[in-house]
DNA sequence: GCTTGACCTAAAGTCAGGTTTAGGTACTAT
DNA sequence: ATAGTACCTAAACCTGACTTTAGGTCAAGC
């Protein structure tokens, strides 16, 4: 069992943050003892849930209706495996959006390595994309790709 | 050249969003015909720098601080080279993130589906990651890894 | 000539996700 | 016994990124 401030370190998350957390109901069966909460290693596991959740995108107030089915026993395995395969497939989208920010980047970043070298802008503003180094025009291309 | 609605049916944003970007200052040299924006190549290329650079987790302020860079001309090429390369490894950092999420989601997709089965959590709390099936093992560890 | 539609501004409002404040309890070390 | 430290609550406050509201301009069509 660990007190509020041993998790804080744990997870490296504010006290307050936790606090916050247990007063949304991310946390419906902790322990108490006098008034002190005692984190045990379904708290532990919660916040691993949390953390995965919410960078999945969900809102805290969906993350505690989790919570809640967890508490509901067997008969919300669904629901559960349901908002997993849902929020799985936000995320394989999300990284798809990412990886093309990063081909935006990688684009940039090459961009100005040639601006630095050749004082000014005016090449690059004319270049077509074939005369652009392999890698450079597929991340251009990809970035520039407007179909999702 | 675009009106504000045009731009708005583009790029899938609201009015409001393209009002507001102007007002923070990210369409610096912006064109007005009396009172009315007009909208040129310059300003869609800036409008997906925004979309990119917000996605890289950068503020508005900072994006502005990026256009002004931009209206100064070839002596701000490197501060512009030091941000392109500085959100590419956010980025990337970010996306080995959501993998190891990705990899979270995956472990409780599969979890869940046992538990379906087994109608119960019974065999599943015991369950030692040995005797998980290759993949899901391998996404049980990454996801609890906590080296990062 | 008057309504409709697309544009404009300044200022107030909204929302999620915390954080801070103010005031209190309880154990421990000096 | 008193100072420090870790915990507690309720409620106010904060921030970023928009969105909404209220009121106005201007050109086109009926």
């Amino acid at each position: 069992m660990y007190t509020i401030g041993q998790v804080s370190e744990l997870f490296g998350l504010p006290i307050s943050t936790l606090r916050y957390y247990d007063k949304e109901g991310l946390f419906p069966t902790i322990q108490r003892d006098s008034g002190i909460r005692k984190f045990g290693e379904k708290e532990l596991e919660a916040l691993r849930v949390i953390e995965c959740l919410k960078k999945s995108g969900l809102e805290i107030k969906d993350i505690k209706q989790f919570m809640e089915w967890c508490v509901q026993g067997s008969e919300t395995y669904p629901q559960r495996r349901k908002l997993f395969l849902h929020q799985k497939a936000a995320v394989e989208a999300e990284i798809e959006r990412m990886n093309r920010v990063l081909d935006m980047l990688r684009f940039k970043c090459w961009y100005y390595e040639q601006a630095i070298r050749d004082g000014n802008e005016d090449r690059l503003s004319h270049l077509q994309p074939e005369k652009m180094p392999e890698d450079i025009r597929r991340a251009y291309e990809h970035a520039h790709s407007m179909d999702a």
